[in-house]
DNA sequence: GTCTATATCTTGATAGAC
DNA sequence: GTCTATCAAGATATAGAC
């Protein structure tokens, strides 16, 4: 039925829409973070009426939270075991990083954890909660929460070293290397009685 | 001599608006970063009119510079040997970060790094590079500049999660637990070949 | 030397034409 | 539903009075 059609693509008209200034807005949260990003680049970049995006997304914080819910789940760091955590950890990071999507989507809050409230509490009460939980669940030590915490905090320097920083000698070296230096590394935080 | 000691008071006066000025800049960039710090914000809290600030420092980014340039030179990991690596980077980092001024001159470094390209340059180029430089050269292996980058990397994880995520577990932790973890895990980053 | 007043720009958000 | 036009707020920076 043509009425029928005309409905359904006008929904998919609306939801590409969405998805045009969403992408658009991923991209600048992550690239120059949220205060150099305006309402009218993110429009522009879409190619839309600035006031679409107001209408979609009701404020830049609507904007903003729209992106910083696009997370991907560390699905390989709730399943491992004790050994398997280092691993899996840098698996999930991994992989959330050479995806574009899902790069972009941490590091909208990574980017902006620092300077805007709304970052600094989904990545800290959302996206390394997951961390927290899988590490310090898997410890049977008083310390377990502090090691989860400094295998989180090292896990957010690298991917701000590497990504943002760039740091000279970690930007560009590779995924193979970077693992290799830090497993034993991130070991030793989730193993507390490492005897001879 | 009464126009002498008139001069110096007023050299002096003039010295003391500028510290108060450059106090005031030091703890607002370091607190709310350097978007949300305004001319105005500074001026007030230092007790001065905003043009002064202005005719003293030039612009907002002359005034972020001189904060910037304030950094506490990092002795104890320049001098150290390889097996003091570890321990020297802790002391000079907990140093900085316990003392008032010389926190907040770090933290305006580092909260703003990932959006303020002038703020970037110097903590990666300038206050990075000391530990580049100590770490790097105290190894022997070709992949010492990717270890002297990752433990710089993990310096700044701490610092960013301890006090400024403020990430349950470490930012409540004690220095002395801190360090019982981390030093063992900065030690194997400087140790090439650590045989049984 | 210090400060008042303001020029100039940019932003998020809104109102209303079509 | 979409866009033009505009508002109100807040910023840096400057010009000139005192």
């Amino acid at each position: 039925m043509a009425a029928d059609q005309e409905h359904v693509s006008r929904v998919e008209k609306r939801r590409r829409t969405e998805a045009a200034i969403s992408d658009a807005a991923r991209t600048q949260f992550a690239e120059v973070g949220f205060e150099r990003t305006t309402i009218r680049s993110v429009a522009s970049a879409a190619g839309v009426d600035p006031a679409l995006v107001m209408q979609y997304f009701g404020s830049k914080d609507g904007l903003f939270a729209a992106v910083a819910r696009q997370q991907k789940p560390h699905r390989r760091l709730l399943d491992a075991t004790r050994e398997g955590t280092p691993q899996a950890a840098l698996d999930d990071l991994f992989e959330d990083l050479e995806d574009p999507v899902s790069r972009d989507a941490l590091l909208a809050l990574m980017r902006n954890c620092l300077t805007h409230e709304q970052a600094a509490t989904v990545l800290r009460d959302d996206v390394m909660r997951h961390v927290h939980e899988a590490v310090a669940s898997r410890i049977a030590t008083p310390d377990a929460e502090l090691r989860a915490a400094l295998l989180g905090a090292t896990l957010v320097g690298l991917s701000i070293g590497r990504y943002m920083l760039r740091i000279p000698g970690l930007a560009e070296a590779s995924r193979e290397d970077v693992e290799r230096l830090l497993l034993p590394v991130l070991a030793l935080l989730v193993e507390p009685a490492p005897q001879a």
